[in-house]
DNA sequence: CGGATTGTTGAGGATACTCAAGTTAGGTGG
DNA sequence: CCACCTAACTTGAGTATCCTCAACAATCCG
């Protein structure tokens, strides 16, 4: 049986290259390995930090919910992503909830040996840096759209993204490889599922992309980053 | 003459405080001191990267334009603060536009040095994740606001930061102590310059804020926090 | 097969944008 | 020191986008 863990495919995450085999499998043995069925969370809002996770393989959703109980995505955790850093953002609560979207496994430490673990190996503190810089540079390009970008092109530039992290090419296109739901889809773009769905009703008429319940395929993702990019107007 | 350099401030940033007095003497022996007067740019988008800095004194605000040129504030960089470290997000260019708001002072490294310093000063390593993890919860923040809140509620947040990361008690109020442009809080809330005038000369009818070019002096923060958390209605 | 979750589509309306014209403040040079 | 010029700001009117509300349809799962 298939457990998600896989030493060859861990081995080559980009956060443990730069280690040697006996520091890799030192940080391996520190580590519990967990399984979360789709739908479980691996950790809650605002509930205390006590890991720090490597995901192995499958996906999570982690999401920010405001006062008021309107949700955010913060971001789609992709295999080899280092999540629940909560640490790095000096803080002992996690600041989001992490949701499976489909069965995943995990590697798990004490967040206690986080600083320990930066000091004893910097490679990993360069690989956290760079996590880190990523997400942030995905956060500025967010709120630039969000800013600036009319909605429809913010749909777009939000299913290129799931495409580009989490997309598998297929002779039709790109499939979206994990289920979204429109629902997904609005709270990454900052819209509602409905405007949601008008847009891929649209698109898919016009053959750009193919739906489904929580499916989504990019048949013509070249189209899709012109409409993103306002190079050629939207389809409403 | 004020220079702008002052070893006793400068010693006492976050990012320096856990260096020994000689390792603190060693870098900044390395670095190189800059002055650029108010309106002048630090670097400019798309720029090659050939240092990283930390402003000493004044105020900095970083940009970002879009292919069509519209723009967005990224953030207002305060003494102290790193900024700059497009190697931690690797890259060779800087992502953005950095503006002196007033005249301001800085200290200024080789980019090449980056990996260097984060090897020789761990505390330093520390210090820049700290930077970064702010960074992430403040844009995450701020997409959040832009994702689910109205105008009204996001100048209050963003007025309300403004005055967190660089205000001044004053007996009336909270100074907002660097010009501040109606245009720069609307960069920054994601809005129109017209509606943010709209809103602060209600406000400043209410007593909430008063206004001037370029001037912000909140006087009533608490109730400006209630507007912003949606807890009593807005004036518009 | 039935219940629940997810998605579709329409109508109506509010928020905030665009366009437009004018006012105020501040700096600059004569 | 005053006049001018520009940048910052104000205010109004009209309207587009997109949200809310609502009802219904499709799909999945047990």
């Amino acid at each position: 049986m298939n457990t998600g863990f896989d030493r060859t495919s861990t081995r080559s995450f980009e956060i443990f290259s730069a280690l040697s085999d006996s520091q890799f499998d030192n940080v391996i043995a520190t580590a519990a390995h967990r399984h979360v069925k789709a739908g479980e969370a691996v950790f809650e809002q605002g509930g205390e930090a006590k890991s720090f996770f490597v995901l192995v393989s499958g996906r999570l959703r982690v999401t920010q919910v405001t006062a008021e109980g309107q949700q955010v995505i913060v971001r789609i955790v992709v295999p080899g992503d280092l999540f629940g850093i909560a640490k790095a953002l000096q803080r002992n609560d996690y600041p989001g909830t992490a949701t499976a979207l489909v069965d995943s496994a995990l590697l798990a430490w004490p967040t206690a040996r986080w600083s320990g673990f930066m000091a004893a190996y910097p490679s990993m503190a360069v690989g956290a840096m760079q996590t880190m810089g990523d997400r942030l540079q995905e956060a500025h390009s967010r709120l630039r759209e969000m800013a600036t970008e009319e909605v429809e092109r913010r749909v777009a530039h939000t299913v290129l993204r799931l495409g580009n992290q989490s997309g598998r090419k297929e002779a039709a296109g790109v499939r979206i490889d994990f289920p979204v739901s429109k629902q997904d889809i609005a709270e990454l773009s900052g819209t509602t599922l409905h405007t949601v769905s008008r847009i891929l009703t649209a698109w898919e008429a016009a053959g750009l992309v193919q739906g489904g319940r929580q499916k989504l395929l990019l048949k013509n993702p070249h189209r899709l980053l012109l409409i993103g990019d306002g190079l050629v107007p939207g389809l409403l």
